[in-house]
DNA sequence: TGCCCGGGTGTTTTT
DNA sequence: CACCCGGGCA
């Protein structure tokens, strides 16, 4: 820990010195800035601050829990654990927790997850009598956390008339009333979304300034890690922290400002300034990560940024090599060009498959890398996705626990009334949402009191529920007698659920049990674990030991698979949001094409499509050697092969760092000119070629063999494995409906013969209006219809 | 009450 | 294409 300046260059030293006042570090990509974080803090610690005071904030639980390892290889283990590190919701629901009383809270309450929220939302729109197609879930989540993140609350909502206007104009006017209810809804499960954890705190610090006076003095010191991608309720919270000591350190790079789209506001760390006049900045701006070539390729796409700080990366690292630029024909063949180029450079380079990462823009594109891969046996990880706590066993028994901790949970209520099945249907579910609803009671107040909240179901049901309340009640007992293991434990095996899976031997069931028993070896692990020491915590007033409401708080905001080990050595592939902060030594950045890098949703508006070249920005500068960059000329999107032109990004990399490589040796020879759909549209389906004869394989293996095959799994296998050449013409599935016209004469299987009122769409997406002479007016896609033409 | 089928819909990105 | 939902049927 002594000589730790020595490794330090000029500005980091003096960021690293600058222990008070306000101040910014603006940190260029791979300008040691987690270095700087880690020193700084090992000095606030040796000028004799103590550990509780400093509080500092990040965005991902990755972020914090590396942060936190590298300080205790520093300044030791006992003092790391005492630093308030970790990321806003997890920090902010802490101190909830302990000062939930105020906010009419219990301290045991719940954290509903993005799923939890938009269910609640359906049940609402059921209630409300509302279209879930018109007014849509999806949508209406992101309002409402769009509102709270601005610090906007239901009432304030309903009296806006920016929102009203912005509702009545999507069709959707009722949202303010949706919110109320969602608001209302979860203040009686006794829960919290992601967006209240941080909205309320801004309540509790804004009605109870002795509660903010006293963490205000608290925290003596406070760092905010990614402050570019704050947004406002989360900026408010560190100013309000701040203002006592103004001991307010912030460090970012506007250049990698990546999350606009939930709410951060670039804005926060461009004004910063204008919060502290006496503000001290520190600038970042030698890159130790990267090869002069990534380094300037990034900053010559940077450039075409308007909305930013002037700054120069440079480096004194070798040039390394130019970035090569691969071509494939479809995504199949990116995948293949890309599995061979690392394949390639593994052996020339004697690397290490974790040395490799692919990087791409939407999930979905992840498919076809991961095939490639397998194929070649390239050994791979993907990170994001579906985590383990997603997965639905895993939600299932941790829904139990939910519920023996917080009865009113509605969502884990709802979950697992009738799971495993004990003959609680639908019906009694709808008349319990109702009846609490009525009341303005949790679903658990009406479970526990049927008659007092006029419950009406028969006496067969009655019992029913009454066995689940004196099971979960059981439960609770359990939980708070017995260490968290042993309570998780008794639940599992008595809620049914580890006999419900032991029984299902298929592949899938046979992998559910062991997801079941992985958690609870997760809970084993908890549980033996030391209690770790903090003032706030009310651990303390409890036993010693660790309890399955404490387990529930340390996993309910833990989204990736946190013990993963690093050293496994395999090729990472991953979003390239997810891939911030990280660094490997090789990077393929694949889909580089227009209306999916930038995506589609962006290119309307300076902004977004800054967002996006952002992102381009983050991903280039996550190599350490080589970054390679592909694109393909077709893609399989929503079902359909569409043609795509190569990313705007690609022409704004300054070309002197480009290395295209359009050779083709290992796939289908360049098609003939107009094979694929004049520039936008809809793939036209043609008889021949490669991707039509697939698809129609599919439906002709499905008509052929659906009646003996007994689960639709089989059918998906079949039709992967069967041979190419065995594909069969389009006449099985229905007539060519390209020339189709309005007033043609039609038949379908199902709703017998009609004729053509309207045509619409194009391509893959074509549709038709059909007035049937027996079963009314229907609108079919084409593609699937699978009509038959009569005129 | 639960399964099968067809239709409809959706893809940014995450705490 | 893949997933979800609702309707129809056993």
């Amino acid at each position: 820990m002594e000589d730790y300046l020595s490794l330090l260059n000029q500005p980091q030293k003096e960021a690293v010195l600058n222990a008070e006042g306000p101040m910014m570090i603006v940190a260029g990509a791979g300008s040691g800035k987690t270095r700087v974080i880690t020193y700084r803090i090992a000095h606030l610690l040796k000028l004799g601050v103590e550990p509780f005071q400093i509080l500092a904030l990040t965005f991902t639980n990755k972020a914090a829990k590396e942060m936190k390892e590298r300080i205790a290889t520093i300044v030791g283990n006992n003092d790391a654990k005492s630093l308030w590190m970790g990321t806003f919701h997890s920090v902010f629901a802490r101190i909830l927790r302990s000062e939930a009383g105020k906010l009419g809270f219990p301290e045991n309450f719940t954290i509903y997850d993005t799923e939890d929220s938009k269910s609640l939302i359906k049940t609402i729109l059921k209630e409300m009598n509302l279209d879930d197609k018109v007014y849509k879930p999806n949508v209406i989540y992101g309002r409402i956390s769009a509102a709270k993140n601005n610090l906007i609350s239901w009432r304030s909502y309903q009296q806006n008339q920016e929102a009203a206007l912005h509702d009545k104009a999507a069709n959707m006017p009722k949202i303010g009333q949706i919110f109320e209810a969602y608001a209302k809804r979860c203040f009686a499960a006794s829960a919290m979304d992601f967006d209240d954890l941080l909205f309320n705190t801004n309540v509790l610090f804004r009605d109870h300034p002795e509660t903010l006076h006293k963490y205000q003095q608290k925290f003596k010191y406070i760092m905010v890690d990614e402050y570019q991608d704050t947004n406002y309720s989360q900026y408010l919270i560190v100013k309000k922290l701040a203002a006592m000591y103004e001991n307010i350190c912030v460090v970012g790079d506007d250049a990698q400002s990546i999350y606009a789209f939930r709410g951060a506001n670039i804005q926060n760390i461009l004004n910063f300034k204008n919060d502290y006049p006496d503000l001290k900045t520190f600038l970042l701006e030698q890159n130790y990560r990267s090869t002069k070539t990534i380094v300037n390729a990034a900053n010559s796409v940077i450039s075409k940024n308007k909305d930013q700080m002037r700054k120069e990366v440079w480096t004194e690292n070798p040039d390394g090599d130019k970035i090569d630029v691969l071509r494939a024909f479809s995504d199949n063949e990116e995948g293949q060009l890309v599995a061979n180029a690392i394949f390639r450079t593994k052996m020339e380079a004697t690397a290490f498959h974790k040395d490799f990462a692919i990087l791409y823009r939407t999930n979905a594109q992840s498919r076809a890398m991961e095939e490639a891969l397998r194929k070649m046996n390239i050994p791979y990880k993907i990170y994001g996705g579906l985590s383990f706590y997603q997965r639905k066993e895993v939600k299932d028994l941790i829904a139990y626990f939910r519920l023996t901790i917080n009865h009113n949970d509605e969502e884990a209520l709802k979950r697992i009334i009738n799971y495993p099945g004990r003959g609680i249907g639908q019906t009694t579910i709808d008349k319990l949402i109702i009846s609490a609803a009525e009341n303005g009671v949790s679903l658990w107040n009406v479970l526990d009191q049927p008659k007092q909240f006029q419950l009406n179901v028969n006496a067969g049901t009655l019992a029913k529920l009454e066995d689940f309340v004196t099971l979960i009640k059981s439960f609770s007992v359990v939980a708070s007698t017995q260490n968290a293991y042993d309570a998780g434990n008794h639940i599992a095996v008595h809620s049914g659920i580890l006999k419900e899976l032991y029984i299902d031997k298929t592949p899938e069931g046979v992998s559910r049990y062991e997801n079941i028993q992985e958690l609870l070896n997760g809970i084993k692990e908890f549980a033996e674990n030391d209690v770790v020491n903090n003032e706030i915590s009310s651990e303390q007033s409890l036993s010693n030991a660790r309890l399955l409401k404490d387990y529930l708080q340390d996993i309910a905001l833990l989204t990736g698979d946190e013990k993963e080990d690093q050293n496994l050595d395999k090729v990472s592939l991953m979003t390239i949001h997810a891939a911030k902060g990280l660094e490997f030594k090789y990077v393929y950045i694949v889909g580089l094409e227009e209306n999916l890098f930038p995506s589609q949703m962006s290119i309307f508006s300076r902004e977004d499509l800054e967002e996006e070249r952002r992102l381009f920005y983050v991903a280039l500068t996550r190599a350490e050697k080589s970054s390679t960059i592909s694109y393909s000329t077709s893609r399989y999107r929503w079902g359909s092969l569409i043609s795509c032109e190569p990313s705007r990004f690609i022409d704004e990399i300054d070309p002197e760092h480009l290395n295209f490589k359009f050779n083709h040796q290992q796939s289908f020879e360049e098609p003939a000119k107009g094979w694929f759909a004049p520039k936008g549209n809809s793939f036209q389906p043609r008889k021949t070629g490669n991707t039509e004869i697939k698809s129609s394989l599919q439906s002709t293996t499905k008509s052929v063999a659906q009646p003996s095959m007994p689960a639709q799994r089989n059918l998906k296998r079949i039709s992967e494995s069967t041979s190419l050449t065995s594909a069969g013409s389009m006449q099985e599935t229905g007539d060519d409906t390209r020339h189709l016209k309005v007033g043609d004469a039609v038949e379908h299987l199902r709703f017998g013969k009609g004729r053509i009122e309207e045509i619409e769409g194009s391509g893959a997406s074509r549709k038709a209006t059909v007035l049937f002479e027996n079963a009314g007016s229907k609108q079919l896609i084409l593609k699937f219809a699978k009509l038959k033409i009569l005129s």
